[in-house]
DNA sequence: TTGTATGCGTTATCAA
DNA sequence: TTGATAACGCATACAA
């Protein structure tokens, strides 16, 4: 058995619960008694037990994180190994742990986050993604449950603290910086509409369009699983337009990757024939060549913020509801150019 | 207050501890009063707090994973994803929890590990990572805490069940590989000799070189952070021997693309000029242009039997140390081809 | 087959 | 400033 409060107690002829009052740093204790329980906790190597801490005080300093289906080829994306960073160190300025759950399917999540939240193994819960339906977010809501959103939820979005990019704006931007280089056919290759992001993102390459006075290309807007073979059908599709676009706002770096890839079989050159600019400039934006012009927009701070975020909330209840967002940047390499009007 | 299993208890008129035998499918129980139980648990709504359930039964069903210092831009490979699949999948299984601890400095990750150890937040751990001196790993050894590791235990191998590739032979096969097309000129660009997996594959590198009866060049053997502009004054380096090397066994996909990347730029072509083949075959080597001829490592698989060995060992304290070795494969692309003998 | 009582290692509420 | 003692929610040895 390991060593607990009561033999640190008998050895320094105190009270458990005076040792108790040491470990909590409680002020109203003197400093020769504290002094001296230090001392026998050192000597016996104590360590406290947060099982048996977490059961009295009804509070665990755990975070738990919520991520998409493991069966998703998301998943492998780069992007959350750089949001774990984010995370893992916002909890830890504040020693918190972080307890995981992952699923294949939309069921199996559930069930986790029932049996984290539930069980009783964590103070709060961060969503890393936002889905345009989610049960979660529902039954996290039902039960008051502290949360956040890394994403802009669907629903609720005042109600629910959220750490978000404006993906609007930043599509928005991206999408003039493409008809400022002269671009007027311009598509949109994104990934599933149930992902909030891709709206949001769609949402605001339609808004530039507009207010650029291009009209919209119903075939411009394409939805793809961009990654490996399944893209090519999608970019063939939209070569063979009567007018095929001359640039191509992109929702991800690795989707931008696998356009790159088809592109470059097909014979066509970026930037020359094709612009392309993606979004989140993980680490193979600038290892893929050409280097892809991407939006930065700082997955670590994402996940560095809401890890701050949910503490607040769980420390503090009454902590009014906020939305952090995020800057994001452009970050121009070598995929954009002014069209080709040969 | 969350219901408990005495507002069960009292639903249901029966004892607390009934209710306790209902969930831990007790087979002492008469089909009745289970069905009583269960329909009152159904009624409120019950679900079991895991904390208390583990503080009076000395077990957490949770695993503790320990990754890489997040400081370190090998936490960015995507291996580090799919590993968390195969074992988020291999915990789920036996409905295990996975728990996280993270850190910037080897000293923050460490007290992150004492912390879920003594703190009976887990009851095993697995290291994502083997480095050649790891105090992680004494310490838990000392404590006779479970663990496995991921990768060859630099000392002990004997005494710590692990679960790893044969990447000795994998690098041999590699090289023979090479050889076989011709190549004479071999170099290998590795990570960190603190990595056993290095170490390892420089050692079967080597061993194939000297079985072919080639001579070692010791300028042929480079280590280094090969990522961004870093890698490549390794390469320049390389290309300015007398003799400069026709191909590179590089110990990491992301390595190897900046590689590409370094050789494009000067101009060389892959494989004409150069050959390459590298390890892991993540996502990213089938859309590298050009694509890369890789070793598959079945990286999931390691994390599966990762999951399933610890909780093996957990449930069974006196099972065998075990050496699972996870098969692995070439995968041929486009990145090897013979030497160009001009 | 079921109920009673005790303990798991803390925190927290009273008294002293 | 400190010490008893009762929770916290569940498991389990022992009784019945």
């Amino acid at each position: 058995m390991a060593v607990t409060i009561k033999d640190v107690a008998k050895l320094a002829n105190v009270a458990p619960s005076t040792v108790s009052r040491v470990i909590a740093n409680n002020p109203r204790i003197s400093e020769k008694t504290k002094k001296k329980v230090k001392e026998a906790m050192r000597q016996l190597g104590y360590h406290p037990n947060f099982i048996a801490r977490s059961l009295a005080s009804q509070s665990t300093q755990a975070i738990g994180l919520v991520m998409p289906s493991s069966a998703d080829i998301v998943f492998q994306n780069p992007f959350f190994s750089t949001v774990l960073r984010g995370l893992s160190e916002g909890a830890h300025v504040k020693h918190y742990a972080l307890h995981m759950t992952t699923g294949k399917t939309d069921e199996e999540i559930f069930d986790g986050v029932m049996q984290m939240v539930q069980g009783g193994r964590v103070d709060g819960v961060i969503l890393l993604y936002s889905k345009v339906e989610d049960k979660i977010q529902s039954y996290l809501r039902e039960r008051n449950f502290p949360f956040v959103v890394i994403g802009k939820p669907f629903k609720n979005v005042e109600e629910i603290t959220h750490v978000d990019n404006d993906n609007f704006r930043a599509a928005k931007d991206v999408t003039e910086y493409l008809i400022k280089l002269g671009h007027q056919q311009i598509a949109f290759v994104g990934g599933s509409l149930n992902m909030v992001v891709t709206v949001e993102r769609l949402l605001g390459y339609e808004k530039a369009i507009r207010e650029a006075g291009i009209t919209l290309v119903n075939e411009y807007i394409v939805h793809e699983q961009f990654l490996r073979e399944g893209g090519q059908e999608a970019i063939r599709g939209l070569l063979s337009l009567e007018r095929p676009p001359t640039a191509l706002v992109v929702s991800d770096d690795l989707m931008a990757l696998g356009v790159l890839n088809t592109l470059n079989e097909i014979g066509l050159a970026v930037p020359e024939d094709m612009s392309i600019i993606s979004f989140n400039n993980v680490i193979i934006a600038e290892m893929s060549r050409p280097p892809l012009t991407s939006v930065d927009i700082n997955i670590f701070d994402l996940g560095f913020e809401a890890s701050r975020s949910l503490i607040q909330l769980i420390e503090n209840p009454k902590e009014p509801v906020k939305r952090i967002i995020i800057p994001h940047q452009i970050v121009e390499r070598s995929t954009c150019a002014a069209p080709n009007l040969g």
